[in-house]
DNA sequence: CGCTTGATCTACCACTTGGTAGATATTATC
DNA sequence: GATAATATCTACCAAGTGGTAGATCAAGCG
């Protein structure tokens, strides 16, 4: 794998498991096995280094969401939507805590990147959803931009939190462990609340 | 008000904004007014400090929620249960923000302080829960621990985040501030998902 | 008054931070 | 093989970090 893309995989960890200040640029050049100013080279300021981290995980996002929700739009599936939603971040908890972090440092930028990357889908999904209303599928009451925030900020935030809840949410025989159980109500309660009638 | 509560509540104010990691002691102390080794009479470290921050929220946390909590239990009202428990995170949204962190950037310490204060009051609500399932009042596929946690967990990151999500959830007209369309659809997902007919 | 106790200060410390200058390798191109 | 471009290094820098030593100040008290 070349240098560059080292470099932004041990960044990605770091800055998702400490942060962005709790990470020093020598940290991650030691991550990667360079020197310093090596690192310098490819990300000429920290900061730089920090957009390329996040510019990467909206590429993926940008990657894998269309085709899904596209599918599930056809079919009008909206909990399928929002499962596929959710294993974006399941399926690697950085992008969620670093996502989370962004949010409580710097606000601002992020909403920004949120215009461009999420509103969109969230476009879509609400025209889907009051569309669904109409036809009586969907509850009434329903906020649909509202709910979709809901669930995917239910997704993000548990994945990233989730090293802290095994004492609160331990381990079960007959539940599963603490993800699972998590993620399954997680999915439950998005179903129970969205749907007329129980979905699935 | 004495030197050491403003200590506490300025590096309250800037733990939640900036971080652990992105407040320096400096920063406090300007913002209390007085020099660095004057603070660090008071918190004899940075970590000290922290220690103390938090502390102070959970004697908040343990001076509030009881009364709150055992009126939702004598009433048999979880609904009011979480909204009061999401109540504490809304009215400052400081905590939110710490906790959140602390999660992010020490989980197993956090862990512990779980254990101790957070805890007890779940392992009430599984109580009264499946007491209720058994009346026929709650739904049965309720997983009552899991569901707890995703409830309070929306409202603290719902809280904690609520500044990036003006672009993606706007003011309306009808529905309100982006903060009351998010917390009234908090309340609506967690009833909702909650009784098997619709709550109030 | 003189003395003590707590509070606040100035001056400093060793260390780390993000970043730069510029020498030295390494690799590709003619 | 010479040359140019890319990559990596050593050595350094100013600024900031958390923290300490110890002087000075203010209040209370006999």
């Amino acid at each position: 794998m070349h240098v560059r893309t080292r470099i932004l995989t041990h960044a990605t960890r770091l800055f998702a498991e400490r942060g962005y200040d709790g990470t020093s640029v020598q940290q991650i050049a030691d991550a990667v096995g360079i020197r310093k100013p090596s690192l310098l080279y490819y990300f000429k300021s920290k900061d730089e280094l920090r957009e390329n981290v996040i510019g990467e995980m909206l590429a993926h996002w940008n990657a894998v969401l269309p085709s899904l929700l596209l599918k599930a739009q056809r079919e009008e599936r909206f909990d399928a939507t929002m499962e596929a939603l959710s294993e974006f971040f399941i399926e690697d908890p950085d992008r969620a805590r670093i996502l989370l972090r962004e949010a409580l440092d710097r606000p601002k930028q992020l909403e920004t990147l949120l215009r461009e990357f999420v509103r969109p889908w969230i476009d879509v999904l609400r025209e889907q959803l009051e569309r669904a209303k109409r036809r009586g599928l969907v509850r009434g009451d329903v906020d649909p931009e509202a709910y979709a925030i809901q669930v995917i900020s239910m997704a993000v935030s548990g994945t990233a939190v989730v090293d802290s809840l095994q004492t609160i949410l331990p381990d079960d025989p007959v539940r599963g462990t603490t993800r699972q159980r998590h993620v399954r109500e997680l999915v439950r309660m998005a179903r129970a609340s969205l749907y007329i009638e129980a979905g699935s």
